[in-house]
RNA sequence: UGAGUCGGCCAGACGGUCGCGGCGGCGGGCACCCGCCGACGAGGAACGUCCGGGCUCCACAGGGCAAGGUGGUGGCUAACGGCCACCCGGGGCGACCCGCGGGACAGUGCCACAGAGAUCAGACCGCCGGUCUUGCGAGACCGGUAAGGGUGAAACGGUGGUGUAAGAGACCACCAGCGGCCUGGGUGACCAGGCCGGCUAGGUAAACCCCACCCGGAGCAAGCUCAGACAGUGUGCGUUCGAGGGCGGCCCGCCCGAGCACACGGGUAGAGCGCUCGAGGCUGUCGGCAACGGCAGCCCUAGAUGGAUGGCCGUCGCUCCCGCGGCAGCAAUGCUGCGGGAGAACAGAACCCGGCGUACCGGCCGACUCAUCCA
């Protein structure tokens, strides 16, 4: 678990992360990475929320995937701005991705949502 | 040594590094939060949610019906559809295994195809007797017959005899099976033996049904406490002659009872408790064939809530494959050394227990059976 000034727990804050104006969303064949600034959390710490449905496998498999995605993400706070909410959505392909690949993937599609909110966005 | 049966156990190990959860301690601080240290932190199935309980609420959880469940006997247990032991039936040379194992003389239904006939059965062929015809080979009609053939999963007991025109439990002996009685053994299911009877009875209850026993309902989003939000309006029924309610159905009884139902409109779903000490675990001992129970000592062993118990790296061990060697052997093959490659299952707590069922790479230990060899 992330420490838990970083952690996304509201059903509402999901909600706006992936589908509240103002969003950005970035994917690949293995996550999608949404976006989301509210002028409420401004100078706030950014917070990240984890969506792995049934159909990436069974429970096991879920947790696996999880873990390593919120692993890679511990290492990577630093590089997102104040006040910004992240939901990272996997894939069924991300059960079968090693860590080096989960790594290769956060690293090409976290700048490209946050440059689209800077930019006063909605990059859909 | 080979083949096999049963039972139990394990579920890679160690180290480094970066993190998480609740708990305890110390400090900053004392609204809330932060830092450091410490031990602890998924399973044999945590799974499916198929049974049974605890717990919570429904006033008590009462009677009957319906619905549902269980089904050899005795025990164990909080309880069970579970477990243990035994009985009966079946399989195996054996260790042992398998059985949804009450009732088909209470009633109803169904039994395809084949076959002459399928449950108050049935004369197709055959066998026997009589009458008639005759070209003396036989044929037609009437009657008797369930021993033989053929069909079928199943054809109204089996074998031998008496008997007869031919036959038949028509009669007799033995056997199988059925019913009744008696004796002995067992708590019991049942077993062993004897006598008598009528001579013989199909299957299906996982079809309806009958019998015995069990069962009030809902579930931790149960439920309790606190905080917070909003906004009411209209219609109908009713206040001991009573609406409505009592958490899936119906009736009776009982209880609560001043509000309730419908339509339109509006609002909330946050925190804490429940939440882990319990039919608890381990060891020893006693009783019991066993399941299990009694006693004594020791131990405290996950409590998350967008949901912790992990991510990454290294070393070693395990299994399989390939290559090059060594040893034993005629050979198949077995053991072993080095190098390279691949693999490591099924699966994640969410109130807690007892079971069942299902999934699973492999490994270890013990008891027993059969065959072969040696002594």
């Amino acid at each position: 678990m992330l420490p838990a000034q970083h952690r996304l727990r509201e059903r509402a804050d999901f909600a706006a992360a992936i589908r509240g104006p103002g969003g950005a969303r970035s994917g690949s064949r293995l996550v999608v990475v949404h976006a989301s600034q509210t002028d409420t959390r401004a100078g706030l710490p950014p917070r990240v929320g984890l969506v792995v449905s049934k159909a990436v496998g069974n429970a096991v498999v879920r947790n696996r995937t999880k873990r390593r995605l919120r692993a890679a993400m511990a290492g990577r706070l630093r590089g997102i701005p104040m006040g910004t909410d992240l939901v990272i959505r996997a894939n069924p392909a991300a059960a079968q991705a090693t860590f080096a690949e989960l790594e290769a993937v956060l690293d090409q599609l976290i700048p490209r949502v946050t440059a689209r909110l800077a930019t006063g966005g909605g990059g859909r």
